[in-house]
DNA sequence: CGTGTTTGACCTGCGC
DNA sequence: GCGCAGGTCAAACACG
């Protein structure tokens, strides 16, 4: 043996290249070897390199070769796998932002061509309304002769309304002849009515067809033995009252006071109810505040003053009228000033007329009832677009004006809706009153509410819109928040009061009650900007009271 | 003279 | 039962 050991290791380092001697190399100089002979070593790497399964081995000790990778792309696969990965998960996310963002510029660019045709549908409703607009104020001013007519002229012109007029007068025929026709409940929910058919809508849905139709029932009840007041009471009265006639007993029963008003219970039956609630509309009333210096305004009726008292505490006496255009009449009118503010006159009205009307005074007559009814039930069949349809002139009418405020109450011992339509000083239209040549001491609040739609009258947009709505079995419902939009789109004024207005309230029933009550108090102004030949029925009253 | 208003008396309901 | 207040009546009055 080599007593040398370096020998002895260089042997077995010479035995590398054998495949047996590289354990050898690994001795004491193995790095230096490594260092000094780097060729050596890389010789035998590179001898090794060209064997894949010992490179495989060598390089990681890993087995990353996956089933499909070829031994020639082994080494791309594990250096770039991962970021190739990435790359691609970047590449797809990027083409569904793509197309995402396309969807998008898409959908924006329909948003901005429907919305191009909203507006375009909105402008030709516009310029239709303001052509229909424009219209009905050539007729007006055409008619405006008719201010000057007589009240009796006028009432002839309602009674013979169904051959002379459009509409108007149809709606009174069918309110006073054919109360049968007119039950709210036979009102086509679906059908969205035109001018004339929102007239008549408004009607069927009127109170004093809701009242007549129920004096069917009446008659049926009293022929019973359940009738549920005094008809003793109501013969006395009837007597004093002079109505011998059906017809009077009828309008009377609706008269009875409050006492005799059944209470609601619910142990009786359907038709008790029906004949109590029908009481207490009947009886209902209903108040407009007004801002006059008339001693009483006009409301198209003829009224005869029967009494005035003072009452406790208002210094102002209140005056007591009756209704005179027909004999019977059950209507009564209350009249007085109002303690706090004198300039505001309240006018209360009580009762259904048993005659007809001039369409002036036809929605103010049907009021009570209207009201009544709406409160009293909270479910009447009518729907909410009812109200809100057939008010929808009336109403744009109403919140057009500069301010008002409507409320419902059905407070002990009547049902009453109280429209309060006074409004600062600064806006009252005294101009045009003498341009219609009304008498200049008139200033009621109908007549400027009714003005500027009615006759063209510019607005100068200082509208205020409040609302209140409640009723015994609802707390007041504050309509502010939802009128406000009304304030806010005064102009052009008549498109946004139905739209608003039908989105009023969750409870569309005291939506339509509100309107029914605010469409009926005003609603010569409605008849006035739906029907010309009626419209200019405002005039001065012939009462003046002398005190102011 | 007819129509509408005034006004004191009367009636009625309600609270005490 | 009494008093009060609201509502109504009806005679007297005013007015055109």
């Amino acid at each position: 043996m080599d007593p040398s050991g370096s020998d002895h290791e260089h042997d077995i380092s010479t035995e590398i290249s054998d495949g047996k001697r590289v354990v050898s190399e690994m001795d004491f100089f193995a790095n230096n070897a490594h260092r000094s002979d780097f060729s050596t070593a890389n010789t035998v790497e590179k001898e090794s390199l060209e064997l894949p399964e010992t490179r495989l081995q060598f390089n990681t000790g890993l087995n990353l070769l996956t089933p499909h990778s070829g031994a020639g792309n082994s080494s791309s696969i594990v250096n770039d796998g991962p970021f190739k990965c990435i790359k691609d998960h970047h590449k797809r996310r990027r083409d569904e932002l793509a197309v995402l963002q396309a969807e998008v510029d898409r959908i924006y660019v329909e948003n901005q061509r429907l919305r191009g045709m909203l507006n375009q549908v909105n402008n030709n409703y516009n310029s239709l309304h303001m052509h229909l607009v424009v219209l009905l104020q050539g007729q007006n001013n055409n008619l405006k002769p008719l201010v000057m007519k007589t009240e009796s002229e006028t009432v002839n012109e309602a009674s013979e309304g169904p051959r002379k007029n459009h509409g108007g007068g149809e709606a009174v025929e069918r309110q006073f002849m054919d109360p049968g026709r007119s039950e709210i409940g036979d009102v086509d929910d679906h059908s969205l009515p035109t001018s004339e058919e929102e007239r008549s809508l408004g009607c069927c849905i009127s109170p004093t067809n809701i009242v007549e139709s129920m004096d069917t029932q009446n008659k049926s009840l009293k022929s019973s033995s359940t009738v549920p007041f005094d008809l003793k009471q109501i013969e006395r009265d009837n007597r004093r009252h002079g109505r011998d006639n059906e017809g009077s007993k009828q309008a009377f029963v609706g008269c009875l006071p409050p006492s005799k008003v059944p209470k609601f219970d619910s142990s009786k039956d359907v038709d008790e109810q029906k004949e109590e609630t029908m009481s207490m509309i009947r009886k209902a009333r209903v108040q407009v505040r007004a801002r006059t210096e008339a001693s009483m305004s006009s409301d198209g009726c003829q009224w005869r003053k029967y009494g005035q008292k003072l009452a406790k505490g208002n210094p102002c006496p209140r005056a007591y009228y009756r209704c005179t255009m027909a004999t019977g009449c059950p209507v009564r009118k209350q009249v007085q000033r109002c303690a706090e503010d004198r300039t505001i006159l309240m006018t209360t009205y009580e009762g259904h007329h048993n005659h007809p009307l001039p369409p002036a005074a036809l929605s103010m007559a049907s009021t009570t009832a209207a009201a009544a009814a709406m409160l009293l039930s909270g479910s009447t069949t009518s729907s909410a677009d009812h109200g809100i349809m057939s008010s929808n002139t009336l109403a744009r009418t109403l919140f057009s004006g500069p301010s008002s405020f409507a409320t419902l109450s059905a407070s002990a011992p009547f049902p009453t809706v109280t429209l309060d339509l006074t409004h600062s000083p600064s806006n009252r239209p005294h101009a045009h009153h003498h341009q219609l040549g009304h008498s200049p001491n008139f200033h009621h609040n109908f007549t400027s509410l009714s003005l500027p739609h009615a006759f063209g009258q510019s607005q100068n947009g200082q509208f205020k819109v409040s609302g209140l709505l409640g009723s015994q079995s609802h707390p007041q419902i504050d309509l502010s928040h939802q009128l406000a939009p009304i304030q806010a789109q005064m102009s052009p004024p008549a498109d946004t009061v139905s739209a608003a207005a039908a989105s009023l309230t969750s409870d569309p029933n005291f939506t339509a009650a509100l309107l029914a009550a605010i469409s009926s108090v005003i609603g010569n102004v409605g008849t006035a900007n739906n029907n010309c030949k009626d419209s200019p029925i405002i005039r001065s009253s012939t009462s003046i009271d002398n005190n102011t």
